[in-house]
DNA sequence: GACATGACTACTG
DNA sequence: CCAGTAGCCATGT
């Protein structure tokens, strides 16, 4: 679903575009896209974009720079807290799965959470998370 | 239209 | 370290 208002519509963009900018093997956090967008406080609504991140056009209109599952590494995406979260059943595998397939080590956590070591595949352009400082060790 | 929920994060106690 | 709170937007009922 498109975003009603067209403010809306520029922060999907935005989002999409922050993620799009995420190096091949190296993963950032909701926080970070949302800081690249001018939206610090709105790291909810990046999850929203990802959300709503239609499918790759799958008829061939590429006419447009229509933003895709194909073109947006959202996978690259996850959580400060280096690990992601079981959104459901699969959701969280697929998004291992596909960072694993890019190369990045993705570790298991005890409830089978899916932990990711941002001191090794963080991509913090502007700033470092607390939270690398922490992973650290 | 209003309320509740969700792929989140930082601060406070 | 764990729990609660404030902030934004979209979706479902």
């Amino acid at each position: 679903m498109a975003p009603r208002s067209e403010e809306a519509w520029a922060w999907f963009a935005a989002v999409y575009q922050a993620v799009q900018e995420i190096p091949h093997g190296h993963v950032t956090s909701y926080g970070h896209i949302a800081r690249l967008v001018g939206r610090p406080e709105c790291p909810r609504q990046v999850g929203v974009c990802l959300k709503h991140l239609p499918s790759p056009s799958a008829e061939g209109s590429e006419q447009d720079p229509e933003w895709h599952s194909g073109n947006v590494p959202w996978q690259r995406v996850i959580n400060s807290k280096g690990c992601i979260s079981p959104r459901g059943p699969g959701g969280a595998e697929r998004q291992a799965a596909a960072l694993r397939a890019e190369g990045v080590e993705v570790t298991r956590g005890h409830l089978g959470e899916y932990f990711i070591d941002f001191s090794a595949y963080g991509w913090f352009p502007d700033m470092l998370p607390s939270e690398a400082a922490d992973v650290e060790g």
